[in-house]
DNA sequence: ACATATCGTCTACGCCTGCTTACGATCTAC
DNA sequence: GTAGATCGTAAGCAGGCGTAGACGATATGT
């Protein structure tokens, strides 16, 4: 047979991926969701929930959900915009941010154990390369 | 902000291929997982319908649809095992071969032009890198 | 002032998912 | 031959998903 196709290979790394990333969420008390949207929400800052929803690729009104859990948790508020007061900013707390930075460590851990066995050079444009394809089409 | 993690880059760059491929299936009148039905049939011979299920990791239940509308479709045929009359062993007609082929090749034409603006040794880096990494945990 | 639009929220719909249970047909072990 | 396991199938369940519609609060254009 042919090589197999990228979004073979794709699917099933990814599936690895989350099975391993999913203990170490468990273990901080949060879903997938959840560490995507703190994730967006480290990397953006004083989002609105509608460009927090774009950014993490989830629909605005299932963030809600995930945005009461984490609110109620404390990693995280909302408060009103002064500019506008229709939208909602939303931020990390000190205590979110020391949430997502363990959780973030661990992660980087898992996933530099997976990628030990490649040839380094090989890792390297690995990453480079998905990088680069994935900015490609923003 | 760190470099963006392994699952993120993942599900953004499977995120575009699905979105590339869709049209591509859509004009053969195939479905996501009948694709991937018929490649996991194309890759490995006789298979049993539970062998099937666990080479395409669709819950075996969820299968016997696509099954059902791809025989329907003259593209699959399944014989009863005249080893183990219980077990059902599915293979590829002509028609489904064709159906396949043509979805396949218009498929690696587009990965080839998703991967086109990397630099040549970073792209056979990745791809060999992913490869391994799949057959590595598998 | 008034009409229109946007934002966050809630509710409900239909679809797809994996999981479970049950069933008949069939194989295997004893 | 009888008991137990396995295979494909059907049916039902809970849960996730995106979408759409409605609503109050708020902003904007005229």
């Amino acid at each position: 047979m042919d090589r197999p196709e990228l979004g073979f290979l794709l699917s099933r790394l990814m599936r690895e991926v989350m099975a391993r990333e999913k203990p170490i969420l468990d273990a901080a008390g949060l879903e997938m969701w959840d560490y995507a949207v703190l994730t967006a929400l480290a990397d953006s800052d004083a989002p609105t929930q509608a460009q927090l929803a774009a950014a993490t690729g989830r629909d605005k009104t299932r963030l809600i959900g995930n945005l009461d859990r984490l609110e109620a948790e404390g990693m995280v508020v909302r408060q009103p915009d002064p500019a506008d007061r229709r939208n909602r900013i939303v931020s990390l707390t000190p205590a979110g941010s020391r949430v997502l930075r363990r959780c973030r460590e661990a992660i980087e851990a898992m996933e530099a154990e997976l990628l030990a066995d490649l040839d380094p050079a090989d890792r390297a444009a690995f990453q480079r390369a998905l990088t680069a394809l994935v900015e490609n089409d923003r």
